[in-house]
Order: structure tokens, then C-alpha cells, then sequence
DNA sequence: CCAATACTTAATCATTGACTTAAGTGATCT
DNA sequence: AGATCACTTAAGTCAATGATTAAGTATTGG
């Protein structure tokens, strides 16, 4: 089963927060320090740090010291396998949906 | 902002655990009743239906009761919305990766 | 009517998640 | 060297999650 895949587990639990979604959100217009992405949040550098690390381990960005600055960046990849799966889901209901509908649309040939 | 939107926290937080995507999975085929949903799963019937009203409140199904059974089915709007969050920021960012890809790819002026 | 079926509610419990404050580490500036 | 900066670790609080068992409520078949 693809379903007990604790990646996608740790993938969507990532992006269940809005914090954790503004930092992906600002991430995604280029790398950012840890304080950086602290700065607009009204929460602690620890609870940042521990948000980083959420997404850290759901593949969704990596993140590199030099000195005293740690750089983070986004993995596009991880994204891409949690779209994918909802993805997949979406069109097989949404073909359900064009299949129903054909059939409510085809006149009616054994009412008789 | 959008990343405060409770919505997202509820699709995601539902998408986020095995058992679920694994009856989302299932639903994708069709309708199901909750004894069917519960029946390949190891867990007990009221576990099962936490499960559902995770689903329902993320609005990613809806659900009938007709006598005394519980009809389930999936609601694709609600994962169009997820997947549209995630789309837009996976775009963002290979966007950067394309740009970054261009400025490298380019030869080399200033080298002298 | 009575029993079986298909949920449903309630109470409980262990674990995890999202913070906090306080103290610590190592790099960089003066 | 000493102070400041940018994290980092540790420890603890508190609410929410995912599960359980036990008991309850409607339907429905005999």
C-alpha cells in the first residue's frame, strides 16, 4: 500500500500549518534564513526552528550553515509527490463524476 | 493571508494519516458504506468513524444515512483545493530553479 | 415482538504537537 | 579579549489526536 507511506504522512502534516505554509510561501520566492523567516511570525526562534525542522523532514527544504547563518531553501520534489497523489485521487472521483454524467445525459432507450 | 486559512489546516491535517488516504483511496472507486470502509482496516468501528468526520470537516466527502446505514462519498472540490495550494508553490519555485538554470547555463562574459 | 445489524455516543488514555522560557554554543565585530 | 549575533538545546506546559472499550439507538429480518 502506497497509503501507509509515512513520507506522504510527514508531507501533509507539514503542510497543516499556516506558519509552516507562509514559510514554504516566502520560501518560494528564494532562500531565507532562519531569521528571516522568523521575523513576520509572532512566535519564538525555537518554535521557528522546530516548524524548519517539520519541513526539513518532510523532504520539503533543505538547509545548509555557513558561520553563524543557516540558509534555507525549498525542495521542489517533495511538492511534487504530494500534488501527485492528490492528484491521482482527484481524477479517478472526477471520472466517476463525467462517467455519471454521461449516463444521466444518454437518452432513455428501455423505459418502454 | 491564505496560509491562515483554517481550510487548508483541516485538508491537509486529514490527508495527513495512512488510514485515511487509504479510505479516500477506496472511495475514489465509488461510494462506500462505513462497515465497508472499516472492514480491510485493523482499527474499531468508532475509530473509523473519527476518521469520517476528519474527512467530512475537511470537506473531502460527504455522507447519507438511509435507514441504518451510512452511505460515504467523496467530494472532489475540497481536494482540488489542496492540490491548487501546492501547485502554485511547487510552481514558484522550479520557476526559480529554471531561472537559476538559465543564469548558469549561460557562458561566461565577465571572466576575462 | 425479538434479535441481529449498523452505526453512534461517551468516557478514557497514551502520545504527539505547538508552543514557551532559560541557558548554551560558536562565529563575527570592536 | 569581550560583546554581540544567530542560532541551538533543554525542559516543561497544555491542548489536540488517534485509539480503545462499553453502553446506547434506531432499523430491519424472522
Amino acid at each position: 500500500m502506497m497509503n501507509n507511506d509515512p513520507a506522504l504522512d510527514h508531507l501533509y502534516h507539514a503542510l497543516a500549518d499556516g506558519h509552516r505554509r507562509s514559510m514554504i510561501d516566502r520560501l518560494a520566492a528564494g532562500p531565507l534564513t532562519v531569521s528571516d523567516l522568523a521575523t513576520p511570525l509572532k512566535i519564538s526562534l525555537p518554535a521557528v526552528m522546530q516548524h524548519i525542522a517539520v519541513l526539513e523532514t518532510a523532504g520539503l527544504l533543505h538547509s545548509e550553515k555557513r558561520g553563524r547563518v543557516r540558509t534555507c531553501t525549498l525542495s521542489p520534489a517533495a511538492m511534487t509527490k504530494a500534488e501527485a497523489w492528490i492528484s491521482d485521487r482527484r481524477r479517478l472521483v472526477e471520472g466517476q463524476l463525467t462517467r455519471l454524467e454521461r449516463y444521466l445525459a444518454q437518452p432513455e432507450k428501455d423505459e418502454k
